[in-house]
DNA sequence: AACTAGGCT
DNA sequence: GTATAAGCCTAGTTG
């Protein structure tokens, strides 16, 4: 423990006497009342979309059908490969190989769709098939006699991070045509709204401040936009001339940081030469020395020690670090580089839930007091007092969900703002890095509407 | 059970 | 020569 406090001083930056051990206890019960809470769905829209995007997918599959000659099966992989490459003859240099052949993933397929009118036939019917079987299909079907979800909450991550299955309420879609319809069906109970508060750049704040990287926990202090703040490095250019797609592969340098980025993990993600990812990188490097020096003390002390660990001392072990296999080690030295701060960000969160849940709960007492009074002086019956919130009179605001950077907290439509500020400061406050940590907020009936 | 694919942060 | 940006969970196909 005293290690951890001495170690957060050097990086100048203050946290709670606790353990990472100690976290993960004390969040336990607190896992366990979001899970027994649930939250509610909205089955009818669900129910609707199904119907609305599976009569879609027939004519999508009957295109395809028609395109392909015959009728073969649209899932799988082997055959659409047979069908794309082999019959119909499409290019398929540059297209990524599988063990099975060529991949068919979207991601590959986008390569070559103005190559043939069944390709755009293929990637639409992929989104669709995928949300009708995982979430449009499933979700109603695990509801509780009041509508409400009830996930799972799981500790066991190599970097500290939570899982959530049964159903799995971390992937829930947002992106995408519908996935926007598909969050707005996690609804509020009648009479609350859902606050979602989400931790701005949290892991990018957290590398700075480990890094004591300069131009970065500069760039966080004067509260810039960080991806154009990379864009003008990198690309040389003043900020306010940076364009929009200049900022869009910044920011995928931004993310390449964080996850121990290669010149050809960066040209895929991107698009783009292997070399041209190269030249951003380097660039990168010589602005951001903290950065690169963060990296190679985290391969250092992986071979060392044989472990990497977060500020409150969860560790990581890589055990293959100097494996001969170069995939090997390099895989591990990503993991070095990734853990130490996903893992921190983690415990953030975690910590910002334990301290969120007691503000919850005694600010529920005092609803409760309130009520109580209010029930007294009015000869009303409790139930036309408390109608509405139909949820324990002594639970009224309470957390929902929550999403590796983000916090979902139901609550009485009247107490929304109060409580909202309340999550903000909670989870602001939890930790002092040497950046400020930024959070920001959504209320609203649904969590589309919240975001 | 392995593989491929794809949803999220 | 071989792989190739971190961490998860779920669904469908294949053998």
């Amino acid at each position: 423990m005293n290690d951890l406090l001495e170690k957060a001083n050097k990086l100048g930056i203050k946290i709670p006497a606790i353990t990472a051990e100690e976290i993960n206890e004390q969040i336990k019960p607190v896992l366990k009342k979001m899970e027994e809470a649930g939250v509610m769905l909205d089955c009818e829209a669900l129910n609707s979309l199904d119907v609305k995007l599976s009569d879609k997918l027939k004519v999508i599959e009957a295109e395809i059908y028609e395109k392909a000659g015959r009728e073969l099966n649209i899932g799988s992989p082997i055959q659409m490969a047979d069908l794309l490459f082999n019959e119909l003859k499409l290019p398929s240099e540059g297209l990524r190989r599988t063990k099975s052949g060529v991949s068919t993933a979207a991601q590959e397929l986008k390569k070559i769709e103005d190559c043939h009118p069944i390709i755009p036939l293929m990637l639409e019917q992929r989104e669709l098939s995928k949300l009708i079987s995982t979430y449009l299909k499933p979700l109603p079907l695990l509801v509780d006699e009041n509508s409400r979800l009830h996930t799972t909450y799981g500790l066991e991550t190599s970097t500290g991070r939570l899982t959530s299955s049964e159903p799995n309420l971390q992937n829930i879609p947002i992106r995408g045509t519908f996935g926007g319809e598909i969050r707005a069906a996690f609804v509020a109970t009648e009479g609350m709204k859902l606050i979602a508060a989400d931790y701005s750049q949290i892991e990018l704040r957290v590398v700075a401040c480990m890094a004591k990287d300069t131009a970065m926990i500069e760039a966080f202090e004067q509260g810039e936009d960080i991806h154009s703040r990379t864009a003008a490095e990198i690309f040389n250019v003043k900020q306010k001339d940076v364009t929009p797609d200049q900022r869009r592969k910044a920011k995928a340098v931004n993310f390449g940081i964080v996850y121990g980025q290669t010149p050809y993990g960066l040209s895929q993600a991107l698009n783009i030469p292997v070399d041209e990812a190269a030249k951003y990188i380097k660039t990168y490097f010589e602005v951001h020395k903290g950065i690169k020096n963060y990296i190679n003390e985290m391969i250092e002390k992986a071979h060392s020690d044989g472990y990497v660990e977060t500020i409150f001392g969860t560790r990581r072990y890589l055990p293959n670090i100097a494996s001969h296999i170069r995939y090997i080690s390099e895989a591990e030295e990503r993991m070095a580089i990734n853990m130490p701060v996903q893992g921190t960000a983690a415990e953030i969160l975690k910590l910002a839930m334990i301290k969120l849940d007691r503000e919850l709960s005694s600010l529920n007492t005092k609803y409760e007091a309130r009520n109580t009074k209010q029930i007294q002086n009015s000869n009303l019956k409790n139930s036309e007092i408390v109608s509405g919130f139909d949820i324990r009179v002594s639970d009224l605001a309470h957390m929902l969900l929550t999403v590796h950077d983000e916090i979902v907290v139901e609550v009485p439509s009247s107490e929304a703002k109060q409580v909202a500020q309340i999550v903000k400061d909670a989870m602001e406050g939890v930790v002092k890095l040497c950046v400020p940590i930024e959070v920001s907020l959504g209320i609203g009936d649904n969590w589309a509407e919240a975001k």
